[in-house]
DNA sequence: TGAGTGACTGTAA
DNA sequence: CTTACAGCCACTC
């Protein structure tokens, strides 16, 4: 059982507002929660995510899809996100920066 | 209680 | 431009 089940739930709270067709990162959504130096736990807390948080959104700040191989099947999540009309190539969303969507400014 | 791990990030070479 | 390294926090064993 998680102490700071809180955290997870910002998490999903965050990526829950993810518009469609927009993509972010775990640093992003971090800093969103307050928890800026804490970027690795938000994707740990993507894995548990339940479905309806649209973690194939959330990619790290490269805009490569890092957690892809957590995803079932083989290439679901960049499916998912060429599903939203974004361009993937070798793992890695093109105009990342274009389509990238910050959560403080939603705030 | 302590050590290991990770869907990351920023800085350095 | 790419590649490497260290710091970071929450979680699991």
């Amino acid at each position: 059982m998680s102490k700071d089940k809180n955290f997870y739930e910002r998490v999903y709270e965050v990526a829950r507002q993810i518009p469609y067709g927009k993509i972010t990162s775990y640093g992003a959504i971090a800093k969103a929660i307050g928890a800026a130096r804490s970027a690795r736990m938000v994707g740990y807390a993507l894995k548990n995510s339940p479905e309806d948080v649209p973690a194939h959104r959330v990619l790290n700040r490269k805009g490569v899809l890092t957690g892809k191989q957590h995803f079932p099947g083989k290439n679901l999540m960049q499916q998912l996100l060429e599903n939203e009309g974004l361009t993937i190539v070798n793992n890695q969303v093109q105009d990342f920066e274009k389509h990238f969507w910050n959560p403080k400014t939603s705030l």
